[in-house]
DNA sequence: GCTGTTATGTTGTCAATGACAACATCGATC
DNA sequence: GATCGATGTTGTCATTGACAACATAACAGC
């Protein structure tokens, strides 16, 4: 048998596809997405520059692809971490998931592709989006869980974010590790039973 | 005496510099930031395609003083909420700002400009973050006050952009008022005045 | 006033890019 | 073994960011 490895690179390249998608993945995390062009992809695939429109009708596909395959590694991540049932751990892979792929999760979160757009990243995406929510919603207290589970988010999310975007001062950090900073970070909130009183 | 507004557009226009910001401003919000072109806001100002290049050395420039702008109006925002001492205000604040302007605030803290390039906009943006440490900072309980301060301004930034993502589906808001929903989120969450027990 | 200098705007141009059309090549199917 | 569809290539076009060369206006010193 001729694998895809084996197999030269004649006239048809055999997986272009995967190959497009890997090449564009270092590009976007090497060089960041304004420097991700369909013709770079192509070059660093070696493959002439209008090849991968044949596998994504636009640019914005491209991304969308990529995005998808962000969304399914960070469903990944959320469901192992989640093994435990605890509240902090999916929190952290969130993060952490952040820190390690961030022009992605940029990607993935930046408003740059419409995901309704793309049936595979819209699927995707909801799916980590219904495992955060169960996540966090079946580890806080009703009658505000579902609020809560809205603010765990929100909080991971920002915390990525704010962290991908240095705003968090060095400062701040007080010399600690990325994740120790994180759970100290994320150990200084609780999550009321109940609405406070709405003083202040 | 001839003001800039009866000044005839001769040759020279009079304050180029303003009305391409005005121009690249409109086309953000409008268009996106994708559809804002040098060319594009010069179109709209009524000038040449590199009149622009005379007031910003390239489209990163433009970008970075229309995030200046950005961050100086949010400082006003948080200032004006942070009157009164209390702790939600601010971030009810900082999240309407992020709804009223999404293509500004995206730009503000997307990573497409690098901040420490423009000094203005390093500035502005310094000052955000002071007004939001210190808002927090001084509401928040010893010895997590800093940390603590970081978590709630994840808290808003994040909810924040999964409010513009539209990451929130319909269902969570359960038909509230953005207003009462963003309110509801933030008053989920308690500050822990000490680091919990690490377990779970 | 007059002139030279500088800031500001314009025109022309180039390479890179997204997108498409027309063509080439391969592989599967009858 | 001919045909046809899938896949890759070459050629082309409009748009864009960026720069150089040029034009004009504002202002300085005399």
């Amino acid at each position: 048998m001729s694998t895809s490895a084996t197999r030269r690179r004649a006239y048809h390249h055999g997986n272009l596809r995967a190959s497009i998608l890997r090449a564009a993945g270092r590009l976007l995390e090497w060089k960041g997405l304004a420097a991700l062009s369909v013709r770079a992809a192509a070059r660093r695939a070696g493959v002439s520059h209008s090849a991968p429109y044949r596998h994504f009708p636009d640019r914005e596909s491209l991304l969308a692809a990529l995005a998808a395959e962000g969304f399914r590694t960070l469903d990944r991540a959320l469901r192992e971490a989640g093994a435990g049932g605890g509240l902090r751990a999916p929190g952290e892979a969130y993060v952490r998931f952040a820190l390690a792929n961030p022009q992605c999760f940029r990607l993935m979160f930046g408003g740059d592709v419409r995901i309704r757009r793309d049936r595979a990243l819209a699927e995707a995406a909801t799916r980590v989006v219904e495992r955060l929510s169960q996540a966090f919603t079946s580890q806080l207290p009703e009658p505000a869980g579902h609020d809560a589970s809205i603010a765990a988010w929100s909080l991971v999310h920002g915390l990525a974010l704010l962290l991908l975007d240095d705003k968090v001062a060095e400062a701040a950090r007080r010399g600690r590790e990325p994740e120790v900073f994180v759970r100290a970070v994320l150990s200084s909130i609780r999550f009321a039973a109940r609405a406070p009183q709405p003083s202040a």
